[in-house]
DNA sequence: GCCGTTTTCGGCCCGACTGTTTTCAGTCG
């Protein structure tokens, strides 16, 4: 539970360093010494009692003083002397599209905004276009761009939730006096965007277990809303709910934290009141509630979709894809690229995951910023690919993501011909007219020898809107082309979305679920892409990755 | 701030493109 909130003050301290104009390579020190100990497999803790913090590279004496004394007491005085110097409020200035340190420091210097609230002010006012440097323009983009981030105050995508949630079962399931935890909601039904983490606990001391709770550096704040709920505040801004009930109610709480509000009340009014009153008995779990109330088990995913309850009384719900279908990942880089591992690294990884087969994916040339290869240089991966097939027990395909530039692809068609597989996306015109991205589209789904078209509308989770795309116009072109759909499960992406998703599959789309890992451990991203196929109601059968390496083979080579 | 030494300092270093503004800050994977 350390090295979330080592990672966070980490980043603050970067961000207050890039402010103050710091030499850029103590900001490089510490942003990277925070993915680090972010990424980390154990906890800081235990490197600190075995004194080997220094045995990570990028972590010298400094950072690992810094390290321990934010273990001990939840902060450090580097970051309270950078923090008195400026408000960390402007932190959050730097999310602003259009924004940067310069602007930043100009806003605070010159007419004192510290945070969004005021930032917001001003460029209502217009006093911001008054500044040298800034016209309408700007200030119109940035009070749209306030505006969004105000709206996504407090929330964090799947993954980060997910990953703090998580965190949060294991520490308090640890806790003594507590018998069992569930993490239920948003998470549980992989919704995209979470604004609050819900867990359901089984407890013998409520107040003991608040009061374990306060240890915990990442949470700022404890407090009891009534017998039953405690609600607490993260330094990541998202609130915690965590529902207390007994141990012979736990399934049934769980249950009902589960679907969303909507959901909850139409599958009350299918629930009669009498078999309602019978609902308190003790279940093992949540497929005999489900038995119990006279329909088949409904996934965590749909319940917030009510057309599931209709399909679940008529029988009709579909056999959901489940992260044990996927044999292999078809979407990773490389250090050829971007990546952070070796094809050796991410391939054994695969390995280690039950993969049949994998497919390295690097960036091409026109994304010099990516590292992107040039043919030469994708000939030499090929030799390199050929030696590692020959000693491990993986498939590991030749393929490339090749950028769909303004008028053609990144590579000729006699490279695209001897590549296994073949994915195509946009990097570059993001703000391209309607007519211009799908062009650019419809010519790389056109091309017979893409197979997939990676992250279609390029949308961020609380990040970036989709480029400017006729959806079901691109649906049906990849269906005509017998163009594959990536469901892109970095949590930062999930595109296509769960919505996207549903559609595009009434409409005749096949899919496939890939992780675009940079590094190993994003490959674990793989649940959150399953989430929204689930969501999506999709089949096993609906996707390409769950296809034995040999029937993958003979479906790329079409 | 870290690293690696020809061991206590010097090197580390995305960079082409965009868009609004009037010279440069911000963007992209």
């Amino acid at each position: 539970m350390n090295n979330l909130i080592v990672s966070l003050i980490f980043d603050n301290i970067m961000n207050l360093l890039k402010i103050k104009g710091a030499n850029n390579y103590k900001i490089i020190a510490y942003e990277k010494a925070s993915r680090l100990i972010r990424d980390l497999e154990i906890d800081v803790a235990e490197l600190i009692k075995e004194d080997r913090l220094t045995e990570i590279s990028g972590i010298g004496e400094g950072l690992a003083e810094n390290i321990k004394e934010i273990v001990e007491t939840g902060t450090c005085q580097d970051y309270n002397d950078l923090a008195k110097e400026y408000p960390p409020t402007l932190i959050s200035l730097l999310k602003v599209s259009g924004v940067g340190v310069s602007k930043v420091k100009q806003f605070y210097s010159e007419i004192g905004i510290k945070d969004l609230e005021s930032l917001k002010e001003e460029a209502q006012s217009g006093a911001l276009s008054q500044l040298s440097g800034i016209g309408p323009k700007t200030e119109q983009k940035i009070l749209e761009s306030v505006d969004k981030l105000l709206s996504e105050k407090n929330k964090l995508d799947l993954g980060e939730a997910a990953g703090l949630a998580y965190q949060l079962k294991d520490y308090i399931k640890g806790f003594k006096e507590v018998d069992s935890i569930e993490v239920v909601g948003g998470i549980r039904r992989r919704e995209e965007i979470i604004d609050e983490i819900d867990l359901v606990i089984v407890t013998n001391d409520f107040e003991k277990t608040i009061k374990s709770l306060e240890k915990l550096p990442i949470i700022s704040d404890v407090a009891r809303l009534d017998d039953e709920i405690i609600l607490a505040d993260t330094k990541l801004g998202i609130g915690i709910k965590i529902f207390e009930t007994g141990n012979s109610l736990f399934w049934q709480k769980v249950f009902w934290s589960t679907g969303s509000k909507e959901y909850n009340q139409k599958l009350k009014e299918i629930i009669n009141d009498e078999i309602e009153d019978k609902i308190i008995g003790t279940f093992e779990d949540e497929q005999e509630i489900f038995k119990f109330i006279g329909l088949p088990y409904i996934i965590p995913e749909l319940r917030d979709d009510l057309e599931s309850i209709d399909r679940a009384k008529n029988h009709n719900l579909p056999s959901s894809i489940e992260l044990k279908n996927i044999k292999g990942d078809l979407h990773m880089h490389s250090r050829w690229s971007d990546g952070r591992y070796t094809i050796e690294e991410m391939a054994q990884a695969c390995q280690q995951k039950g993969y049949e087969y994998m497919a390295i994916c690097d960036h091409t040339q026109a994304l010099t910023v990516a590292n992107g290869l040039t043919p030469d240089r994708l000939k030499a991966q090929w030799e390199e690919i050929d030696k590692l097939n020959e000693t491990l027990d993986i498939t590991i395909l030749k393929g490339a993501e090749v950028d769909i530039l303004e008028d053609r692809l990144d590579y000729d068609d006699d490279i695209l011909a001897q590549l296994d597989i073949v994915i195509a996306s946009v990097h570059s015109g993001f703000n391209n007219s309607r007519e211009k991205i799908m062009g650019r589209i419809m010519m790389a789904l056109e091309n017979p020898h893409v197979h997939i078209l990676a992250h279609p509308t390029g949308r961020l989770v609380l990040g970036r809107g989709a480029y400017n795309i006729d959806f079901e116009r691109l649906v049906h072109k990849a269906i005509e082309t017998n163009t594959i759909l990536e469901i892109n499960a970095s949590p930062k992406r999930l595109d296509l979305s769960h919505q996207q998703v549903k559609l595009a599959h009434q409409l005749g789309a096949k899919f496939i679920i890939n992780t675009d890992a940079h590094k190993v451990k994003q490959l674990n991203n793989m649940e959150f892409g399953v989430g929204v196929a689930r969501k999506g109601w999709l089949e096993k059968d609906d996707v390409i990755n769950t296809l034995r390496v040999d029937e993958l083979k003979e479906f790329l080579a079409r």
